[in-house]
DNA sequence: CTGTCTGCAAATGGTTTGCACCATA
DNA sequence: TATGGTGCAAACCATTTGCAGACAG
């Protein structure tokens, strides 16, 4: 419990956290790691990989962990809502008038202490509208996601 | 697009469903897989597996992918909403009274077709409250989760 | 019998980590 | 120059899959 640490500012930090602010699309880290590839031919997606969690600790970026299996990385740090397309899984921000959660039972919800929420919207994105391809793998239609 | 597969009740499955049934943890498939070898000795992770898909697909059972590594599952198929705890990742349901999401701007967020959201809360857990374990590896006490 | 399901083990795929070298402060 | 950061590759770990034998219908 003595020092704080030396915190760095390499080139590759720089170049992942302005590709990232660059684009609205949530990236998946092996995604944004394409990208900045075009900048920096030589980087690791190990290194992609430790700065976003390290941005994401000191604040600058959001770790989505939206359901799915890849977490999705958002530079927008201000709370605010996603949209989850079931059929190809890209994320777009839910454009959702901010309403009131009921705050009042919120404090402890069974005995937890309430940090936050996450509300996370499901649905087709309107590309796979419009090629709407089913699934029907099966008999019972359901989604369950 | 002809004929529906025919499907079978083996002991597995049963035995999976009714053990999941039983709970009210949302367990991962591997602790589920601890919990059912105790009746099937011989079951497999594998099988576990994709009985969970299959029973998710059916509509018995409910796939979490609350924020975090694993999967959750649940028996409990209707709607509701969970709890995670950021220290320990256990996830509890959320006795939330339900209150109303702003239909009218839902069925078109972005062009999507919204099929539904999942609201997920994340805090502290009674337990690790009490055991209070900061984990104050940085100067920041950012969480982000 | 037929075709689905299981157990087993190997393969995937996203993410993490150990290590030696590099580069920032 | 000290030490945090990087590249590389191997390690991890949850989940998926191929296959041969088992079993429900």
């Amino acid at each position: 419990m003595s020092g704080h640490k030396i915190h760095r500012n390499t080139l590759q930090r720089t170049v992942i956290l302005e590709e990232l602010q660059k684009l609205n699309s949530h990236p998946t880290a092996s995604e944004l790691h394409i990208l900045v590839q075009k900048r920096l031919p030589k980087i690791s997606l190990g290194t992609v990989y430790r700065n976003l969690e390290y941005l994401s600790r000191r604040g600058l970026a959001q770790k989505l962990t939206i359901s799915g299996n890849e977490t999705r990385f958002d530079a927008t740090v201000e709370h605010h809502q996603h949209v989850r397309c079931v059929q190809c899984s890209r994320v777009d921000d839910a454009a959702v008038p901010p309403f009131a959660l009921p705050h009042a039972g919120l404090q402890d919800v069974g005995g937890y202490k309430i940090l936050g929420y996450r509300l996370e919207f499901y649905g087709v994105c309107p590309e796979c509208r419009r090629t709407g391809s089913e699934s029907g793998e099966d008999s019972d239609p359901h989604d369950n996601q």
